[in-house]
RNA sequence: GCCCGAGUAGGGUAGUGGUUAUCCUAAAGGACUGUGGAUCCUUUGACUCGGGUUCGAAUCCCGACUCGGGCCCCA
């Protein structure tokens, strides 16, 4: 019987994985320049870290199994929640901002699709300890700026919950977070169909899906008469022009929900192009959750790209190191591999392993694509040297150890 | 959970009911003793799985699984 790999995942041969390696490294870099350090979460979490948020249902959604120790564990579906939880554990008394960033796999139990996986990858950034507008601007500038490293120029939508949540204000949190919920899957026609079961009134349906729908450069003054010159207004209006500042473009839209119940102010969406019905590559918002997790109530913000989805649309071509085929023969064996040791200080270099002879050594360094063959065989050691060969050009000289390194590293710095 | 499409050696494919399943490529070995990509030869390797129809199924039907795309969902 022959196994394969469990629904949604992937293997990553060597081509895809030098080129994941190098998009995690850029968006490191980025994070890294940004004043933020990396942390890791563990894998699997008590399943109560996900479910007390967003409740049983998402139980369906997850990776949980019963451990031998009878402890209810799952696969993390996301990492904030994790990160909140090394917060509280770890880090209250700790001076304030935090910024942290992850990159890890995820696991999710859904139907794979373009762009959707059950083992999937976030790239996330979360900034702990600060409401004020210039944490929201910061964190968003910082999205950009990384899927720009990467040469992706995103859709940014920015919204703000704490508009539409004062418009609602009247309702349950119950009726709520069912209405954003319907705001952030834009089914008009369940928001109206809710509205009515809920007597909510013309005048707030009116002014809800008027709200809802504003898009674009007037939008925040179309905002400010309906609900009135509230906070949030103002915080959003901060906000954007800190956006100004970091010269990030943007559009307002007031119709991005986010279907977490935790975002409390400032809500984004980055969307790229050519990923189907996918095509959200980050997101993100203001949120508080450390209360909900035996802390004390602290604000944060935070997004998560989502690595695959970047994946999918980066196009670079990773340039390969050039490598060294050590070829010898039955007589120098241990010659070559003193040889090999002391190339690999300086560049890859391999020996056959296959046994093999003379010719299929050189054809092998051949069909893997080494840049140079260094023979090492009875005619070179009696000389005291070694037989350089380029393997594009064909041309081959003897030269020392030394000059051969000295060859080769010059021409890997070329590359 | 639902809908549509597709599954033939490692990769790419031909084969629409009838001998031993086609070809390309790949891999391993050889022709070739210290100079690679060529050529030739040998070898390896497949009908996704399970039922059904039939004298006979890779082929037709049903189901499952996997893949691709979409819906639902997306904390």
């Amino acid at each position: 019987m022959k196994l394969n790999r469990p629904r949604g995942t992937r293997d990553f041969l060597p081509g895809e994985n030098a080129k994941r390696w190098y998009a995690e490294s850029a968006l490191r870099r980025v994070a890294e320049c940004w004043g933020y350090s990396e942390i890791k979460t563990p894998t699997f979490e008590h399943v109560e870290l996900f479910t007390i948020k967003s409740g049983e249902g998402i139980l369906g959604e997850i990776y949980n199994f019963r451990d031998k120790g009878d402890r209810e564990v799952a696969l993390r579906p996301e990492l904030t929640a994790p990160v909140m939880r090394l917060y509280v554990e770890e880090l209250q008394k700790a001076p304030k901002p935090l910024r942290f960033y992850y990159c890890e796999n995820c696991f999710r139990y859904e139907n794979p699709q373009k762009g959707r996986f059950r083992e999937f990858w976030q790239f996330g950034v979360e900034a702990i300890g600060s409401a004020r507008p210039e944490a929201d601007a910061e964190v968003i500038a910082l999205a950009v700026e990384m899927l720009g490293s990467l040469g992706i120029t995103g859709d940014l939508h920015v919204g703000h919950l704490g508009i539409i949540r004062h418009l609602l204000r009247e309702l349950g949190s119950e009726q709520q977070s069912r209405i954003l919920r319907l705001v952030d899957k834009k089914d008009d026609k369940g928001l109206e169909s809710y509205l009515n079961d809920i007597n909510a009134g013309d005048s707030l349906s009116a002014s809800l899906f008027h709200l809802v729908g504003l898009r674009g450069g007037t939008a925040i003054d179309e905002a400010r008469s309906i609900v009135g010159d509230i906070e949030a207004i103002a915080q959003l209006d901060s906000i954007l022009k800190l956006l100004d500042a970091y010269g990030v473009e943007y559009t307002v839209d007031f119709g991005i929900a986010r279907g977490l119940d935790y975002y409390t102010g400032m809500v984004f969406e980055i969307y790229g192009e050519n990923l189907g019905a996918q095509n959200q590559v980050c997101g993100g918002g203001s949120y508080r959750l450390a209360h909900l997790f035996g802390g004390e109530d602290i604000p944060s913000t935070g997004y998560a790209i989502g690595f695959d989805r970047v994946m999918e649309i980066l196009d670079v071509s990773i340039p390969k190191r050039l490598t060294a085929a050590v070829i010898y023969f039955e007589d120098t064996r241990t010659e070559a591999i003193q040889v090999a040791r002391k190339l690999r200080k300086h560049v890859p270099a391999y020996l056959d392993i296959m046994g093999r002879k003379f010719k299929d050594q050189l054809s092998f360094a051949s069909a893997s694509g080494a840049a140079y063959a260094v023979i090492v065989g009875k005619t070179e050691l009696d000389e005291g040297k070694l037989t350089l060969k380029n393997m594009l050009t064909k041309e081959q000289e003897k030269l020392t150890l030394e000059q051969v390194i000295e060859r080769i590293t010059a021409a890997s710095q070329q590359v």
